[in-house]
DNA sequence: CCTTAGTCCTGCATGC
DNA sequence: TGCATGCAGGACTAAG
């Protein structure tokens, strides 16, 4: 599941490939990987420039000539390949050809990704909070939230209108470094503890972009590349396992419907 | 306004 | 081995 550095490694990627080229055509297989009218989404897109590839959140974002924007979400499964394997045919819902050598295909699973055109009057992705790769961003962002809502401290760090990009994977590692229980509420945590998860978050997200993302079953880079974080994950996915730092089981707790994994000792 | 539960989708793991 | 069940979850929508 792509979170922000998995996103910015793919934009890092692309950037070179894509920035200056035009879309010769566009060919969708699967509509609902459209928000918005596919004939429309394909017009508007032919013979359209890519001035500019970035990041914003978990999504992919294509500057257009004409002052548009084309956004990327891969959502779970969702990839965008140079080059699709063979188990990735059948996945396949949207292909981008920008020339006879060079194209990229969207493949998806379970279908969750989607592709959306902005028009230039409209204000892109009007709902994110700002980005958490810096700490004095994170620390304001959270102590404002404070003394605002009830809610437990993993779904604020999961909430895309907070700060966007976060995701599970970064969201349980984040805590475990902070050493603050993942079902805590954000208003009963001290302002010191706040201080400190705003330090690790960005620092982990810059790591993990560092490592080109996790790599658990799904993501791949457009080279159709692994990423190399999963060697450092401490928490996520170690249900049973011992803590890295004190040899306490690491326990699976459930939160809003999401996977939730912490030392019981550490983030007592 | 705020918060929570349900929805989408398909491969994979589990249990009988 | 086969079949049924349930789990994974990001963001949106509906409901409380």
């Amino acid at each position: 599941m792509p979170e922000l550095p998995e996103v910015e490694t793919i934009v890092n990627e692309l950037k070179p490939l894509v920035e200056g080229k035009s879309f010769q055509s566009i060919k969708i297989f699967e509509t609902r990987s459209i928000d918005g009218n596919p004939r429309e989404f394909t017009a508007a897109l032919k013979n359209n420039k890519i001035t500019k590839l970035f990041r914003r959140g978990k999504y992919l974002c294509f500057s257009l000539i004409n002052g548009s924007h084309l956004t990327i979400h891969l959502r779970m499964t969702g990839k965008l390949l140079q080059k699709p394997g063979k188990k990735d045919k059948k996945y396949l819902r949207v292909k981008l050809v920008f020339d006879k050598k060079f194209a990229l295909y969207f493949v998806d699973i379970r279908k969750f990704g989607k592709l959306k055109l902005w028009p230039e009057k409209d204000v892109l992705l009007p709902a994110l909070g700002p980005e958490p790769l810096d700490s004095p961003t994170v620390f304001k962002v959270l102590i404002s939230l404070k003394t605002k809502t009830t809610r437990v401290v993993k779904t604020i760090l999961l909430d895309q209108h907070a700060l966007a990009g976060v995701g599970n994977i970064y969201a349980d590692e984040a805590l475990f470094l902070g050493g603050i229980h993942p079902q805590t509420q954000l208003c009963r945590i001290e302002d010191a503890a706040i201080k400190r998860l705003s330090q690790v978050l960005p620092r982990i997200l810059k790591r993990a972009i560092k490592n080109k993302g996790t790599t658990l079953s799904d993501y791949q880079t457009p080279d159709s590349g692994a990423g190399d974080h999963q060697h450092f994950l401490k928490v996520y996915g170690r249900e049973g396992l011992p803590c890295y730092t004190c040899g306490t089981e690491i326990l699976r707790t459930r939160i809003n419907g999401r996977s939730s994994y912490f030392c019981p000792r550490c983030q007592g």
